[in-house]
RNA sequence: AGGACCAUAGCUCAGUUGGUUAGAGCGCCACGUUGACAUCGUGGAGGUCGGCGGUUCAAAUCCGCCUGGUCCUACCA
């Protein structure tokens, strides 16, 4: 073995061969364990979030393949229809200087086919350099045909079910991809806004008395006026009004209730009328308490125009321009005043209510232009300014805006016609199935979002106007009328359409979670009921992180019930987000991303900023990220291997919580498997080639086990007993704790030290080389199983060496991955070599911490008595005198029958057990003394506390009597220390 | 506005049903290359467990309030 650990050289071998061998497919005996990958874009590539998603999911998944659990990780990638499209739109700009209209639609999906076959292969390559045992023979592509066929049969069946439905509705509309979207993709930010007040004047040049009170009733404004009031923060939907609402309770404006007013933008001569009427929603208090009502433009307009029967005129095009198309302003405006005064107008699609002069403009230009003529023709209300003068009243105020969490454009509320799922039918049993226990998360305290989420569900929007995804599955005559069906030939025949009649499929294609909700019972074959779905449906367990919980698990929740009657799966682990060390989120526009890749691989300094500003528009941005990344890892980045991310991940997974990536933690676990690397060259270099007592005969066998070799043995399985617990309980970072201590503070720091004198003395006997020698490559080859899911590539690396050694041959195959998880043999554990594995450990440290304290070189050999004990301190003595000369580096250790004889030393307790090491010429005299007052004082203060409490009498009355026993026992050694220190000072000083 | 989660050593985090002298890793200080390992060894310093109040014989742990942070949901024209 190379004398340190290069985790480049054998971690890219091992992966190849555990494919080669078809060690990833199910082949296990036992119960079906599943897990399905979330499938990630197909032409995307791995970030912190999947890297470390995979890696619990790899660590369950081997786990449970240990275990002998017929075990499946099922993979697929995703075909994320805006994300591609968009990536390959931008790369068809840059490169050929076309857009996707420009190409046509087969020739652009065409297009995406070709980035997929290029591209689609990376993310999965990354994949199996995290050592993810995905069963690749099953790899699926959302895209695939057998998916699809999934997809359109369950379309098929929840329209014929009467649950989805098309219909036009208000809807969420992205601009920049002129697609809709649903609720979830559009992400609310606060910005800076503005907030208008106009006049509406009342029709007819009619007058009212406008009266403001007071709380108590008290009159403070009366004025006559000729308009009522409105504030709105879009003035160019105005053109779109249909009426302005105020409450039915405010007496400001009753008089006014059934009047109409004029919408004071566009040509005078044309302007329309609109009703005032009352609903619930406005609110008095808020603004002039009147609200203009544009039910084509707003959520909640939408809900009042409803209720109202008001009108909505669609004032934007699918740019979220100004419409330039329909009936002619005149025409238009016409038509919608009748309509105001309730005449009866039919359809509403050709009107078009915007003035010619604002036709085709950006919504943002036209809403400047509105401004200006309304303010012009002074129509703004005014306030005076500091001067006095009258101002138009723009408020400037804070307004959550919605943005589309793709295009980062302003979503435009729009009115189109689109498909949807009606979910309340679907939902019920997908609440039930989580509080019935059928379904549980972890931690559990997402079951409240999931809940509150479920209990308050929009019916959702599937279609979306993109060209990458799923066909939807209907087809329309010359009419319009609609057929669902599962090809144009099933819809002739079900509905009974002749060959003649012209069928045109709808142009829109699913939304990407439609098809990703199907996932767990799509990748295995459903519709046909196959025997993968009969034996790995429902999955065990989800892992994902809790920013998908709504778009992805609440649905497949209610989509896999619906068609299979199953749950999708038993659990919900939920992770955290993985952020940087600071706790900021990664994203590529702070410039703070980390790469798994470069984590495992290492990378310089300037490739590291290169990376991180290269595509960067504002070079002042650039310029501050080279900074911030250049203090931050002046070195660069070294190579960590892909173990040591894996540990590093499965440390910091605690449950429902964020981790903060800690880069110093990264290093402490690569130095982790050095040191596992290095301790087994040493089991190595003292067993290769020698007598372990495990020859396959049994011949020659006789073995005497040392005190530290049955100690080693006890205390592992104690080990796997944790970080199998740690494991059902999905405590990855208990499981990785438990290894790391096991290895490095039991194994190496005193296992490994302890079996020196053993084999390095000639006249040890053949046994007792053996036995230590056997435990020495049992325990390595157990533990080496242990950590095999979490640190696969090192764990079988070494195997491969240690395993022939240790004789425990598990059948005929050649790796780590199908050998059985260790099992805890609690007749193994013994108590009796722990208690004196503590006392010898106890008597080194106290040796050491003498050495420390009185500054003797670490080197220089002592003697040392053991004085005050009892029968056992006595036996412990004659059995470890090897051990105590060796590891405490002394000439010499005796038994002091008398403690009074003895000389000047200094002394430190083990229980009763007083340790001295002789003082004679190591003394430093005031020192000492300072050192010994210092810790008198200590150990004054914990007494006093101890007394105070039992001189409590309701302490002594109400405690447990093992709690109070505790108390005096703890009392009782601390005194005797106490007396000890005492004593010692008073010697000294009298030197 | 409603809700969730978090606050423990300089940093990143453990701390199970209340009873420990409150732990680990990294960092820091001192010493040390004896034959697995300087990606190491030995020893050490460092914490009023965010604040206040309560329950209890006993609170980092349970309850309430407050402060600070993160996030989600819903939003007022």
């Amino acid at each position: 073995m190379d004398k340190t650990y290069q985790p480049e050289q054998i971690e890219n071998r091992w992966y190849q061969r555990w494919e080669d061998n078809g060690h990833f497919a199910p082949s296990g005996k036992g119960d079906p364990f599943s897990i399905m990958i979330p499938p990630p874009n197909v032409t995307g590539s791995l970030h912190m979030g999947h890297a470390f998603q995979d890696t619990i999911m790899d660590t369950l998944t081997r786990w449970k393949r240990m275990q002998g659990n017929n075990t499946l990780w099922q993979v697929g990638t995703d075909h994320a229809g805006i994300a591609t499209q968009m990536l390959v739109e931008r790369k068809v700009a840059a490169e050929e200087g076309k857009s996707r209209h420009d190409l046509g639609r087969d020739a652009f999906t065409d297009r995406i086919w070709e980035w997929k076959q290029e591209s689609g292969g990376h993310i999965t390559r990354q994949l199996r350099r995290m050592g993810a045992s995905v069963d690749w023979s099953r790899e699926r592509f959302t895209m695939d045909d057998g998916f699809y066929k999934a997809v359109q049969e369950v379309f098929v069946q929840l329209f014929d079910k009467g649950l989805i439905y098309r219909g036009k509705r208000l809807v969420n509309w992205d601009p920049t991809f002129e697609t809709a979207i649903s609720d979830l993709e559009v992400e609310n930010t606060e910005v800076d806004g503005q907030m208008w007040h106009f006049k509406y004047p009342l029709a007819g040049g009619e007058t009212y008395e406008y009266i403001e009170k007071d709380a108590d009733g008290n009159v403070t404004l009366r004025e006559t006026r000729d308009y009522i009031s409105i504030a709105t923060t879009r003035p160019e939907t105005m053109l779109g009004d249909g009426a302005v609402a105020v409450s039915p309770d405010d007496e400001r404006y009753a008089p006014l209730v059934g009047k109409l007013c004029e919408i004071p933008v566009g040509p005078k001569e044309h302007r329309r009328l609109i009703p005032i009427i009352t609903d619930e929603y406005p609110d008095p208090e808020f603004g002039s308490g009147a609200v203009k009502i544009t039910g084509a433009h707003d959520f909640n307009d939408y809900a009042v125009a409803q209720r109202n029967a008001i009108p909505l005129y669609n004032l934007m095009d699918r740019k979220a321009h100004m419409r330039n198309d329909g009936l002619s302003y005149a025409e238009s405006a016409a038509l919608a005043s009748r309509a105001a005064r309730g005449e009866d107008i039919g359809s509403v699609d050709e009107i078009n209510l915007v003035p010619t002069e604002l036709r085709g403009l950006d919504r943002f230009a036209a809403r400047r232009q509105v401004v200006e003529a309304v303010t012009a023709e002074g129509l703004a209300v005014t306030t005076p300014d500091e001067a006095g003068q009258e101002q138009p009243l723009v408020e400037h105020k804070k307004l959550m805006q919605p943005f589309g969490d793709r295009s980062g454009d302003v979503i435009e509320p729009y009115l189109t016609d689109q498909w949807f799922v009606a979910v309340e039918d679907l939902a019920k049993p997908a609440i039930a199935a989580v509080e019935n226990g059928d379904i549980e998360f972890v931690p559990k305290n997402y079951e409240n979002m999931y809940f509150a989420w479920m209990r308050d569900l929009q019916d959702w929007c599937i279609s979306r106007q993109l060209w990458w995804g799923h066909r939807i599955p209907a087809w329309y005559d010359t009419e319009g009328k609609v057929y669902v069906a599962r090809s144009e030939a099933e819809a002739r025949e079900r509905y009974g359409i002749a060959a003649d009649v012209p069928l045109s499929q709808d142009e829109d294609v699913l939304d990407t979670w439609f098809s990703s909700g199907l996932w767990t019972f799509g990748t295995l074959g459903w519709p046909e009921q196959t025997p993968a779905l009969e034996t790995f449906h429902p999955t065990n367990v989800l892992v994902t992180g809790f920013d998908i919980i709504f778009f992805w698990v609440a649905r497949m929740i209610m989509l896999t019930l619906e068609f299979t009657g199953e749950v999708p799966f038993k659990q919900v682990y939920v992770h955290g987000l993985v952020r940087d060390g600071q706790g900021n989120k990664m994203s590529k526009s702070k410039g703070n991303v980390l790469d798994p890749i470069d984590l495992i691989d290492g990378i310089d300094l300037e490739t590291l900023v290169e990376k991180r500003t290269g595509n960067m528009m504002q070079p002042q941005k650039a310029r501050a990220i080279a900074k911030a990344t250049r203090q931050e890892f002046p070195q660069g980045i070294e190579a960590h291997g892909t173990d040591a991310l894996r540990f590093t991940f499965l440390s910091q997974a605690t449950t429902g919580r964020d981790i903060k990536f800690d880069i110093g933690r990264l290093d402490g676990y690569r130095n982790f498997c050095n040191k596992l690397w290095n301790a087994s060259r040493y089991v190595l270099m003292n067993a290769e080639g020698q007598d372990c007592g495990t020859s396959p005969d049994g011949q020659g066998d006789e073995v005497e086990l040392s005190l530290a070799d049955r100690w080693i043995v006890s205390r592992l399985q104690q080990t796997e007993a944790q970080v199998t617990r740690a494991m059902q309980e999905y405590r990855f970072d208990h499981a990785s704790q438990a290894l790391y201590e096991f290895i490095w503070n039991e194994y190496c720091d005193w296992y490994l030290e302890l079996s020196k004198p053993v084999l390095w003395d000639d006249e040890a006997s053949a046994q007792a080389q053996r036995g230590t020698r056997r435990t020495l490559v049992r325990v390595l080859e157990t533990v080496l199983r242990l950590a095999h899911p979490m640190m696969p590539y090192i764990s079988e690396e070494i195997w491969q060496r240690v395993a022939p050694l240790a004789g425990t041959s598990h059948g005929e195959e050649d790796s780590l991955m199908v050998q059985p998880w260790p099992q805890a043999d609690d007749s193994r554990i013994d108590e009796a070599a722990e208690r004196d594995i503590e006392w010898l450990k106890g008597v080194i440290v106290a040796i050491r911490n003498i050495r420390a304290e009185l500054n003797i070189a670490p080197g220089k050999p002592l003697t040392a008595m053991l004085t005050k004990g009892d029968a056992d301190d006595r036996r412990r003595l004659d059995a470890n005198r090897r051990f105590l000369a060796k590891l405490a580096k002394l000439e010499s250790i005796d038994w002091l029958a008398d403690a009074d004889q003895a000389p000047l030393a200094a002394t430190q307790l083990v229980g009763d057990l007083e340790v001295l090491v002789p003082m004679a010429g190591l003394i430093d005299k005031e020192a000492e003394l300072t050192r010994l007052a210092k810790e008198i004082d200590k150990q004054d203060k914990l007494i006093d506390g101890i007394e105070k409490k039992l001189g409590n009498e309701s302490f002594v009355a109400k405690a447990p009597e093992a709690v109070v026993q505790k108390e005096r026992d703890k009392l009782d050694d601390l005194s005797t220390n106490r007396r000890l220190l005492v004593e010692q000072r008073d010697r000294i000083a009298a030197l």
